[in-house]
DNA sequence: ATAGTTACCACGACAGACGTAGTACGACAG
DNA sequence: CTGTCGTACTACGTCTGTCGTGGTAACTAT
């Protein structure tokens, strides 16, 4: 199966990250599985860009963190809240993925071209 | 007008650069200038990025350079060819693009979402 | 004269993604 | 009762494509 590489995706986490968080917040364990759902195993983010990735954003003012320290066995876990900043870096991180999707598809070669 | 980011373009100057490599040598300058025109302004690759992604591609082998040193006044032009190995890259990176479109689609949310 | 277009290159900085490694707890198999 | 798997992170350093700045050089129009 055909994988995503890093230089395609990226720029790209934000916007996926994000939507995962619109309604309900949501942790970092929790997102990584729904991608991998959501995407039919086509992405598999990784750990270290996912965490990194939250601590950008809420330097940014995209998301909130809050800790839940009642779980079974003593156990954290960081959950994030999208903010008004969130949703508008959101909308127009899409807008920009519609004008890039016209863009990058008029330097896509009919099929025939390519024999 | 919205512009396209670095971070979203990312991965992608490869293939624009490819296409309008497919079916006849071309140049720098040239290049940038389709690259414009084809994208209606929307799309304005920076210099720097040009060339050291044709130094990067000739190093991978997607590309040749030749040098015309016949233009008026004793001017100099590298034109750039693209290889065998770089119509494969080419079809390859498509083919990734058509998937990553696929996914990245599932996390744009319907407009009524963001009110 | 000088600004604009053509045509390119060197150098270093930046930021997001990644590789590797480690912590820590619970559950369950052998 | 040892070991692996799943859960839930974090630290640290590396890599790579893009970009900012600045430079060279020749022709062309005002």
């Amino acid at each position: 199966m055909a994988e995503i590489s890093s230089d395609v995706i990226r720029g790209y986490n934000d916007i996926i990250i994000l939507y995962l968080l619109l309604n309900d917040p949501s942790y970092g364990y929790e997102i990584s599985k729904q991608i991998r759902q959501m995407s039919e195993d086509k992405y598999i983010i990784k750990e270290t860009t996912l965490y990194s990735a939250f601590t950008r954003m809420e330097k940014n003012g995209f998301i909130e963190s809050f800790i839940d320290e009642d779980l079974a066995g003593g156990k954290k876990r960081t959950y994030y809240r999208i903010t008004q900043a969130g949703k508008e870096h959101y909308r127009a991180k899409c807008e920009e993925w519609t004008l890039t999707k016209e863009v990058i598809e008029k330097f896509i070669a009919d099929e025939g071209r390519l024999v």
